[in-house]
DNA sequence: ATCATTTAGTTCTAGGGTGAACTATTAACG
DNA sequence: CGTTAATAGTTCACCCTAGAACTAAATGAT
């Protein structure tokens, strides 16, 4: 019956349209108002008010309740804000992880409407893994009663090094069977949309940028401090791919040339200083066999002395990385998430102070730090998800599966 | 009499025309084809055959001799070359040295007409420098028969931390007098063209860019290993400023924690290690109170055995530096400047095989590294002055001097 | 209250850019 | 040496986009 003109539209080839530029644009914005899209599409305000009232009656727009948050910014006609409609297009984000499969279901109005995940054995293929996310976008649109036939595209968040343009997993521990295979390829059996796959640090770049702490952000270097270390630049509201797809590798970064053995071959490497093992190994000497890093994160925060060196230890080899970083990118802004955000200050401020103290630019014009360092808003899983749904909503696809 | 159309579309604030884009996109190439021009602006073909039509009548562009290189590229119809008319425009950039001043002179199709320089006494203000400058300018001029009136726009090369949004040097220890001014409004006294400014090593990697190592390259890491140690980072053919302007800072990158300290307050940076002093310092307890840093760049590549030591502990330090940049930034390409590459073999490849060391990403598809890292084309100073040229070619002036 | 000011959005027409179909010019292939 | 395929460039009618001038809806000052 209703033809969809939104997923056509957002499917188009025509990279050139206005209803093409009008859609993404929204689809990245989440809303926006007419006078925005004109500025950020370059087409004139009077093209904009015909394509709106235009895509009004096709039912890819929609004027969502303004509700009640203060819209009172500056004087003038307030304007409308507009949004995708979010019965007519919707996207999922999967993490494929070691022993589980997360999925998120989200609107083209970035309402998140559905989050669910599986427990799956451990080494599963990919077409395992591709079967559970079927059953589990089925579950989700069964749950929230949206249609499966509004679906823009399936973004996967690949946990472990991955190439984004040759779409291939170089190598992983938590997925051994994904190495080397065009995983594109496998979900096209099972989805007749785009797939679109990235690292799950870029992902979770994302998905700060599109609802978390970097929200509106264009610029800023992401950072994830977890089980390992991973990030992501993001210039111009762009991720940083580089030519292996390897930018944004901070985890690699090396800090101390005498420092200890990386799995990369290296010495010294962020990563090697901080992963979760470097970290709990010392603490079992003194806290017993069974404890686990976010409980190390969680006595740091409470003060416990032995922990809270571990931490602001880490969080000083972080700073001074993240210093090197900014050497040479000069973000306006760095987001910290992972599970060592769980220490709270004790990390954060550690990280901070080693920063400034290793940063070479010390003028500060104001009263705060010349690159700041905020938490991120998403946990760990979620920042995945979610990010490899932004991933759907912001990059073109190279081929299409009409 | 002629009203010079070039100029005028050159320096229009009507970004969006057909005809901006296309002599902007001449200005950044060079020379193009008008298939390569539609493509690169995005427009039909149809619409670039009209237009390509009318800005050859108005002598805006022309069709410069096919020379007899190999255009035996594809098969199909061989596309025509366009370039801007150089009788038409001309741009000049400007590196306000210590103790000298050098410009060149080069038309709007990258044809290099004139390079020169005078002395000038040092800590001089930037009126005197602008004067010295209008005096070349001017000599230039006459040299080379072209006119005055076709001037473009001025580039400045700064050698120092400059920011280019804010148009001030931060410090400066070659030219005191220069710092914390507004050096665009000095030089609009005597210049009524846009005036565009950025530091040296941004400059120079344009220059790779637009003539040198980097002819065509979009994304490349440039990396400068001079007097001091500096750099720029290129993506997507554009320069990465960052939030300051300090983006590609690469001297200030953390090597060592415990080397030496460095001018802006933190140790082991990558210019405490490599800057000439370091290098010269020793050598002269060897060599005498005499030897400069080309000499010893010079014996190195004789064989000298302490001088090939000298210069290959940098060129490991520089390797590392670069191995943890590019772990961040991923390039499919290095371009180095700067003297160090007098040193030839002795510096490129002791740096090469640092970095290959310690740069996380060790596979390599055919015999080549996985980041290849070449010596740029251009000797110092001249980097400068043609980079900022390019400055003028590429990068649109905030504000216009009518 | 009223009016000036500011910002958002609409209307309408002229003209400019586009796509389709064309011609032009080359290399590769038998 | 003609044919085929591939690429570059041209023509032209039509529709879409932009700009000017307008209305609409808010704030804040008098």
């Amino acid at each position: 019956m209703s033809s969809n003109e939104l997923i056509k539209i957002f499917l188009s080839e025509d990279v050139g349209a206005p209803a093409y530029k009008v859609v993404r644009a929204l689809a990245e914005r989440g809303s926006a108002s007419a006078i925005e899209l004109s500025r950020h599409t370059g087409l004139a305000k009077s093209t904009m008010s015909a394509l709106v009232a235009e895509l009004k009656d096709a039912s890819v727009i929609i004027e969502p309740e303004p509700s009640k948050d203060a819209r009172a910014s500056s004087r003038g006609r307030p304007a409308v804000q507009l949004s995708l409609n979010p019965q007519a297009g919707t996207s999922v984000g999967v993490l494929p992880g070691p022993d589980f499969i997360g999925i998120a279901l989200v609107d083209a109005a970035h309402g998140i409407r559905d989050e669910r995940s599986v427990e799956i054995k451990p080494n599963y293929s990919v077409d395992q893994g591709v079967e559970a996310v079927a059953e589990l976008v089925q579950q989700a649109y069964a749950a929230t009663g949206l249609q499966r036939e509004t679906l823009l595209g399936v973004g996967l968040a690949m946990p472990g090094p991955f190439n984004h343009r040759t779409g291939v997993m170089l190598r992983s521990t938590l997925l051994p069977n994904w190495v080397d295979l065009d995983i594109g390829a496998h979900f096209a059996k099972r989805f007749d949309v785009p797939v679109i796959a990235d690292n799950e640090s870029n992902c979770a770049a994302i998905a700060e940028m599109t609802w978390g702490a970097a929200l509106g952000q264009q610029d800023f270097l992401y950072a994830k401090f977890d089980e390992g270390v991973g990030g992501a630049v993001i210039v111009d509201g762009r991720v940083l791919r580089g030519a292996l797809g390897a930018a944004g590798e901070i985890g690699h970064f090396m800090v101390d040339p005498d420092g200890p053995l990386c799995t990369c071959g290296s010495r010294g490497c962020l990563e090697a200083m901080m992963r979760w093992d470097a970290i709990v190994r010392p603490a079992r000497a003194l806290f017993g066999e069974n404890i686990t890093f976010p409980q190390i994160a969680g006595r740091a925060q409470e003060g416990d002395p032995g922990c809270v060196r571990l931490i602001s230890d880490a969080a000083a080899a972080a700073g001074r990385a993240l210093a090197g970083i900014c050497a040479v990118l000069n973000p306006p802004l760095i987001v910290v998430g992972g599970r060592y955000v769980l220490a709270g200050e004790v990390f954060l401020r550690a990280m901070q102070e080693s920063f400034d103290r290793h940063f070479h630019i010390r003028d500060q014009t104001d009263g705060g730090s010349v690159t700041p360092i905020v938490a991120g808003t998403f946990s760990n899983n979620r920042d995945s998800t979610l990010g490899a749904v932004g991933l759907v909503l912001r990059e073109k696809p190279f081929t299409r599966s009409a």
